[in-house]
DNA sequence: AATCGTCATTTTGTATACAATCTGGCACAT
DNA sequence: ATGTGCCAGATTGTATACAAAATGACGATT
């Protein structure tokens, strides 16, 4: 479940991308920002010029996303983007929660000082973002703000699946928008959390973390379910 | 990280697999029982007539066994079996020992009575070869043990992931052999778990998987170093 | 009229051929 | 003697060609 495919720059960025690498970016972003619907299928000759390359390293592409669980491949039959599926997500939802937890506690150890104040700028961004009422920058400020809090937990297996999973749901919460109650509701629950983890309350970090990440699930699925 | 490749058979077992999907599980395989040892090389054209297949199949499997962590890829310069990094041992296994309590306490929830019958007589079997010294069968059975603990909480997300970390630890596990003392301890968390378990103790059920999962990280980990 | 069987088309699965890159050793200069 | 530059061999990355399977339509049969 390997998401990370940044390498730090250590001395040149010798930029030595394989071209299924890069099909794989290419596709996760498609399918994540709904270019790729769910449920739709995806021609190997047709995204081969679209992309510009050959079968074979998108079929490889293929495969690795299909490892991930964004696209199902059935023999013969081709490959199609993975369903979103109210019970999967519920799923992942009910995973995730744990992760978070986790994270919230190890950030709490583990987190330095810079970092604890980098992720209050974050948070003051956020705040600002729901004051102008900016959603698309909210939710990306959102998103940042919970990878960080993972960064922090260090380890990067809990890293690399919460960014999996986390993946997964952003593809649900495209089709499904929160109403203004929820948002308000999700801004305290932020508050919540950084009070805890600014005082490094770890027990405390952790459950409101979880306990935000249940709530989100429940919105959501309403939503999911309520909208289809 | 889908790693359950097996079908429901639902009424006729058409084994339509095609070879990529089959050289996966073979070379899984390999890796997990040390066939292919960590930090080796991989090479193609070797593996290919071993496995009697061509390179394309042979290289579509080695990414999704890298997508899943099992190997390395570098550009040009070929696979390698992801060699055991006990840092990375011990980072799976904080993420699996919150896996395991989310995993014990699902399971007091929504396990069936002949789900948790069946449990007690894989229990029962993991007595017996404890008393019969039988090493290999106990850790067989443990697997076993805690795999269905993980179905019985009824989520394919949470019993993929765990399986994928499980499979990590299997590795490192082979290399590292427990002993005497903690084989006793470990029954001795088995009989506590079960006994939460057989009581529907959600509560105690998690927590007692949790550390007994933490518990075995510690004594993996000092055989790791240890050994080392 | 409806259903089943058959076939052409299309798409996928696999194999092989070609191009690019890396490895290791050797000659040469310092 | 040591280090540098270059070259041959080997290995991987990509593209294309061929084989196998599924889809959909058409016609035959009941």
């Amino acid at each position: 479940m390997d998401t990370q495919n940044t390498v730090k720059a250590g001395a040149g960025p010798i930029r030595r991308e394989t071209l299924h690498h890069a099909a794989v970016a290419e596709l996760r972003a498609m399918i994540l920002a709904g270019a790729l619907r769910p449920g739709s299928r995806v021609p190997e000759v047709k995204l081969c010029d679209q992309l510009g390359i050959s079968r074979t390293p998108l079929r490889e592409a293929l495969r690795v996303l299909a490892a991930d669980g964004l696209v199902e491949l059935r023999p013969h039959r081709g490959a199609v983007v993975t369903p979103i599926d109210p019970q999967e997500i519920a799923d992942v939802f009910e995973v995730l929660e744990a992760l978070e937890m986790l994270a919230g506690r190890l950030a709490c150890q583990r987190g330095t000082a810079e970092e604890f104040a980098d992720l209050d700028r974050l948070h003051a961004q956020l705040v600002a973002q729901f004051a102008a009422g900016d959603r698309p920058g909210y939710f990306t400020t959102n998103r940042r703000i919970h990878a960080r809090i993972v960064a922090m937990a260090r380890n990067p297996s809990l890293e690399a699946t919460q960014s999996g999973f986390a993946s997964k749901i952003l593809r649900a919460r495209s089709l499904a928008n929160d109403d203004a109650e929820r948002w308000r509701s999700s801004l305290a629950e932020h508050e919540g959390f950084m009070a805890a983890l600014r005082r490094r309350d770890a027990e405390a970090a952790g459950n409101l973390l979880g306990a935000h990440s249940r709530l989100t699930a429940n919105a959501v699925l309403l939503a999911l379910n309520g909208g289809a």
